[in-house]
DNA sequence: AGATTTATTATGCAAGTGTATAACAATCTT
DNA sequence: AAGATTGTTATACACTTGCATAATAAATCT
């Protein structure tokens, strides 16, 4: 039934994949689920409708592999800061606090996706895994830095004990960056990063604040 | 043209207001955001569309005043416990902070209305105006019961150090308890309060859990 | 008791939603 | 170069959404 097609560029799938899940999270991060709807990803994308259905199954497939890879570039960016090279364990802790705290990592985005995903990661099981997984990778990276911080000033950093600071301090690292995003203009702009390195430090007994050591 | 209407009951404006706004918050806060249409919300409550709309201009008005009522309730109920008469200052600040990481405050539903919530937070100046307020409100409570706890023990409490502890502080709790909700499983039942509490306590310089001295 | 106001229902409507399908264009195979 | 495959478009469909309206029941007023 469609009578004259325009000519059109065809791109290879990464790209286009690619293309449709970044438009999803751009789409999700601003307006929330309701914003996100099929057409205007595609639109965002300059593709069509079809083309969605092409590439994902279901609207709820595309959604869940943006998420995916959301997550994976979270969770990927952190620890990325590690790849250089610190006179001290304390100042790999601090570093890594420091960047979970700090865009790019917690820019304002971060919180609108992670409200548009909430109910979703109930929902749909492939979504809580992925969720369950970051989030338990995260933590056992900050355990391992706190142990390792700790360990070198020959302080208690047993099990059970480095396990609690680990949650208290990713409890704090979570609890900080959705304040900004909430309400911009009620922080400076160094305040929350500031606030996070220093509680993370006097929790597990460091300090970390400025110091570094 | 409606031909035949069944007799029915009339309740109060107060009551169908209110039913109608509970309803909003259960369906906001179990499927989010596209869960929560206005057929849906009128059929939890024994109603019709057309009288949500009688009570409300607009679903954006039933939500926005869903959303008031909900940190209205969440506002009072955390200061509720500061009625008892307590043995310390630092007594009060432990039953507030624990008071603010246990049901009924610290229900797992909460976390779904903050998420539903959070677009329209942007969008929505009513909704914008009720979330600073109740935020503040909180920080400035919690701040105070830090500075008491502070005096009472001649540690130094001015300003600026007692804001920056009680944003300290508010980022523990506002961090624990999502971890909680989206992640069932991965906790102990007071994992969570035991960690906040000691938390904050070792932010401000007191040891409140287990003595509450 | 009759009139008026308010609450409630039933129904309708235009716009938007995700999904489906068939025609067409670009690329790959041989 | 012809055929097969796959990317791309246009269009249609059934369904849901928020909102609007007219008829009717219940309460209030005088």
């Amino acid at each position: 039934m469609p009578q004259i097609c325009r000519k059109h560029y065809r791109q290879t799938p990464h790209d286009r994949r690619q293309a449709l899940t970044d438009a999803t999270l751009n789409l999700l991060a601003k307006g929330g689920p309701e914003a996100a709807t099929v057409r205007l990803i595609a639109q965002k994308t300059a593709a069509t409708q079809g083309l969605v259905r092409h590439y994902f199954s279901a609207k709820d497939d595309l959604v869940a592999t943006a998420y995916e890879q959301h997550m994976t570039r979270m969770s990927a960016a952190t620890p990325a800061v590690l790849e250089q090279s610190f006179h001290s364990h304390s100042a790999r802790l601090t570093a890594f606090v420091t960047a979970a705290l700090t865009p790019p990592v917690s820019e304002p985005r971060g919180v609108g996706l992670w409200a548009g995903f909430l109910y979703m990661i109930h929902s749909i099981p492939r979504m809580q895994a992925v969720h369950a997984k970051t989030y338990w990778t995260f933590r056992d990276r900050l355990e391992g830095l706190i142990v390792a911080a700790l360990q070198a000033r020959d302080l208690p950093h047993e099990t059970p004990l480095s396990r609690r600071f680990a949650t208290a301090c990713n409890g704090v690292i979570d609890g900080l960056w959705p304040e900004g995003s909430a309400l911009p203009d009620g922080f400076d702009k160094d305040e929350l990063p500031e606030i996070g390195l220093q509680s993370v430090g006097v929790i597990i007994g460091l300090n970390l604040y400025k110091t570094g050591i």
